[in-house]
DNA sequence: TGAATATATGGTTATATTGCCAAATAAGAA
DNA sequence: TTCTTATTTGGCAATATAACCATATATTCA
């Protein structure tokens, strides 16, 4: 592996890592819906704002999310809409487990 | 969120967390191609063969490889390879930052 | 059975991540 | 200007991750 090709699994996966937490998987697909300001994400999710606000800006860096200031609040939008579809497969992955996980019970 | 949502959450990030890594990521990809022993991983990687077989197992518990144990070996494939499609969204996303960088250079 | 090979597991260390708190910044309102 | 509100940044502690080495396990071969 050449050391362009090891950069570029790093950038890609960069931008798996980014969706690759909770909270910002549930970011990502509330900006998919429209803009949403820092302090909309901050109730619903009970964390800190400045905890909130470092997520986002993981979101930012691997250029998932555009920014927005206005005024005194900062919106943030979801860039790549492409990355939801994506859950679809997700979701398949995980409905395999489940699967997997009943045929285990019976074999045991 | 209820506890329900954030354990979907949860689970959904760990399956895009396990992909988040530069060498489980060129991992998911060679097994697209075909089964490959763990022995096969190590050499184009350069790390140590316990290192190799930790990330499979990460790949594992994400549900995202099938295991088949032949002989002394152990074979491991993609299961899900709708994972892969992904990545052109993902190739989008380092392209729309290229090309922001690239615009930023004109403004500063 | 014993030696060799392929993997996995446990231990350890270095580094990264996540969350909170407190403080800094920026913009609008009084 | 001063106060308030929205957000970001820096610092810190707890936890998680990734890498290595050494050891355990399992399977084939002699």
């Amino acid at each position: 592996m050449t050391k362009q090709q090891k950069t570029m699994y790093a950038a890609k996966a960069k931008v798996l890592k980014a969706m690759g937490h909770p909270t910002r998987l549930w970011m990502a697909e509330q900006l998919a819906d429209g803009e949403k300001c820092v302090c909309e994400l901050v109730k619903p999710l009970g964390l800190d704002f400045s905890t909130v606000s470092k997520h986002l800006s993981v979101l930012k860096e691997a250029g998932l999310v555009e920014v927005d200031k206005r005024g005194k609040q900062v919106f943030y939008t979801l860039k790549v809409p492409c990355i939801l579809n994506f859950m679809g497969c997700v979701e398949a992955v995980l409905e395999n487990n489940a699967k997997e996980q009943r045929g285990m019970m019976n074999l045991e």
